[in-house]
DNA sequence: ATAACATCGTTACATATGTAACGCTGTATT
DNA sequence: AATACAGCGTTACATATGTAACGATGTTAT
């Protein structure tokens, strides 16, 4: 198993993976490069050449078994074992990432959420429990938890970072619309939602 | 004022222009590439480059006027007029949204929102009229509005997508995680959440 | 005034990423 | 059993994107 995947590749992996659970969902056994390339939005040569990448093997005039593609793609993409996953930053977009995520990838749970309003320690939303700020450290060390999700204010957004990385953070997905600072050893993906407006807006205009 | 940018530098425009806000706020009236660069996370030469794209041209040991600059990047990537933007699905996620560019960008915003839950339609949520779906048509047209945002449930994100393409939508911020099927035409801006967290905690951990 | 210097704009280069071509393989059909 | 063929894996090619090098330029200090 190589472990060269450039940041695109692991992308499409992962968008792979859901299509092909959407097709098991529907009893489909057995897939064409054509076919999940055109759900993809990606050529089929792209999607041969990734599974290269995962070591999986297809059968020609078969084409690739759903089943055991979504396995050989999760044995590249996931831990060994289930991830457990924090939030931090309990509002309004916090909130609806947590009912999102609740029960979707049991690989990778948000299993921790925790906020700086005092009113929220305790609580549970959408299966998953809340402490305040100051728990962040025993939690992830009960919990081994090293992907976060960066849901509080901007000008907050440094402050918890750090602390997250001291508590073992390794990669954190990023809402708040600033550049993190972290050492060169920690992942940061950002999600910039102005930025995707923009952008749409540009290209809606622009052909 | 050349009309090619590729995906790439639109994106990092937008993040310059934000940063350069930033820097406003802050009364920095110039800023070298350096500085800039290093706020955006790329190379000083990255950002000259893409400062050739807008054709902006700084001036040697002043470096960029802000000000200036950020109204020739807003001439680059703005519509000439204020642009009126739609979102379908005010569940968790669109509620989010709406409160979060309420007020942000001028030039871009969100002045309706539709749902086919009845309840919703009369109602203003942070500052955006909601309407029933079968509005879209006339309120697209009243409003010219071209640019859309969809937070409606993955299995209703095509037939939405679809009206919205008839009613006039050129440009396309999807949040449901779905390829969508549009004409070649329209761009679609896809933001999966699912695939940037496993993308958070694949690369976390293999650095 | 002029020389020194830091930074800019631009061109040339390097790497990353995507596309297409081609021979191989295994199944199905006669 | 032989043959046709559709799809796979791989290699080679093309394009896109990012990095670095270099000469031009304007400001500042002597
Ligand atoms: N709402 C959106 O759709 C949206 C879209 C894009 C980006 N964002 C960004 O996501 C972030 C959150 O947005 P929101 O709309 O949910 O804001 P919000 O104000 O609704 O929620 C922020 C939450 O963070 C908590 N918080 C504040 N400081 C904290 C701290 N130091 N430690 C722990 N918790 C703290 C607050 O108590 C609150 O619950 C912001 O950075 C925003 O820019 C939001
Ligand atoms: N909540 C999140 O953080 C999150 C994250 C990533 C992606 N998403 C995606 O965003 C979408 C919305 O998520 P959510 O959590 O807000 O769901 P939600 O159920 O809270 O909201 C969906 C809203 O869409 C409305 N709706 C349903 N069908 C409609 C139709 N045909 N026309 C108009 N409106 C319709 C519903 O009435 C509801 O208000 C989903 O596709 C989800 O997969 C959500």
């Amino acid at each position: 198993m190589p472990l060269l995947a450039s940041d695109r590749t692991v992308g499409r992996l992962s968008l792979y993976r859901r299509l092909l659970s959407h097709l098991l969902q529907e009893k489909v056994r057995s897939v064409f490069s054509h076919r999940l390339a055109e759900a993809a939005g990606v050529t089929a040569a792209q999607v041969r050449r990734d599974m290269m990448v995962v070591g999986y093997n297809g059968i020609p005039t078969k084409g690739y078994d759903v089943e055991s593609l979504i396995e050989s793609i999760g044995q590249f993409l996931d831990a060994p074992d289930p991830e457990a996953v924090a939030l931090v930053g309990v509002g309004n977009l916090g909130r609806a990432i947590l009912s999102y995520f609740d029960g979707r990838r049991p690989n990778l749970k948000i299993v921790a959420a925790f906020d700086n309003d005092p009113s929220k320690a305790g609580q549970v939303i959408s299966g998953c429990r809340c402490y305040a700020v100051r728990q962040i450290p025993e939690v992830f060390a009960e919990n081994e938890i090293a992907t976060v999700i960066i849901t509080v204010p901007a000008d907050q957004a440094q402050e918890v970072c750090d602390l997250l990385v001291d508590a073992g953070a390794k990669g954190i997905l990023n809402f708040a619309p600033v550049g993190l600072r972290v050492p060169a050893y920690i992942h940061v993906e950002n999600v910039d939602m102005t930025t995707s407006l923009e952008k749409a807006a540009y290209f809606g205009r622009r052909p």
